[in-house]
DNA sequence: TGCCTGATGTTCT
DNA sequence: GAACATCAGGCAC
């Protein structure tokens, strides 16, 4: 697992953003564990003005400067959460957006936290949040631990599609999305 | 199906 | 004081 976090600050963020599609998270909850693989991410880095990380390193974005394969969750539009994976090396503000997963056991244990059926379970980043209850006592964790761990065994994936992201203003031309071709999972729009 | 809007808190200027 | 990496519900077509 420790692997896992050499490899991810290796890579720059499209990079990592690509790789990461069909790796498994697996997110333990007191009464069972729930195993998601992801299919859609988003990459940021400082270089790119959508980012948090673009002004600089401050209180709230300290974490995207950290080390690879920890945590970054954010609080936006007064109600939602959103999680990212730190990649990159120690001192530059990189990470990766996590916007679907597709559960692939203990569905039971995310919709008892998001009572939602189907693709509306987590086909999005802030449904994703909720779905594995994930706030911001979680920012910083470390993905080799528990509750929340990130997997090293990638599923084969059926093909990764390239577009724009999603809901940004700014940079908006960079083809910096990317999600599992024809996964329903993928968040709309 | 698709547009519009309200809900709502944190961060930074 | 504005901006914001969102979502769900309502209404028109």
């Amino acid at each position: 697992m420790t692997e896992m976090k050499t490899e991810l600050s290796r890579m720059g963020a499209v990079e990592a953003a690509t790789w990461l599609l069909g790796c498994e998270i697996i997110r333990n909850f007191p009464e069972g564990e729930a195993r998601l693989r992801i299919v859609e991410t988003e990459a940021y880095d400082e270089s790119d003005a959508a980012s948090h990380s673009y002004n600089g390193r401050t209180q709230r974005t300290d974490v995207m400067f950290g080390p690879a394969g920890h945590l970054y969750v954010y609080f936006t539009y007064g109600m939602h959460h959103c999680i990212n994976v730190v990649v990159g090396e120690s001192g530059y503000g990189a990470a990766v957006l996590i916007r679907g997963l597709q559960p692939v056991s203990g569905v039971e244990f995310l919709e008892a936290r998001r009572p939602k059926h189907g693709v509306e379970l987590t086909n999005g980043p802030a449904k994703v949040c909720e779905a594995l209850a994930i706030d911001r006592s979680l920012n910083g964790h470390d993905l080799s631990q528990n509750p929340l761990r990130l997997t090293r065994e990638r599923k084969s994936i059926s093909g990764i599609t390239t577009t724009t992201r999603i809901g940004i203003s700014k940079d908006s031309h960079r083809l910096w999305r990317f999600y599992e071709t024809d996964n329903d999972f993928v968040s709309k729009r």
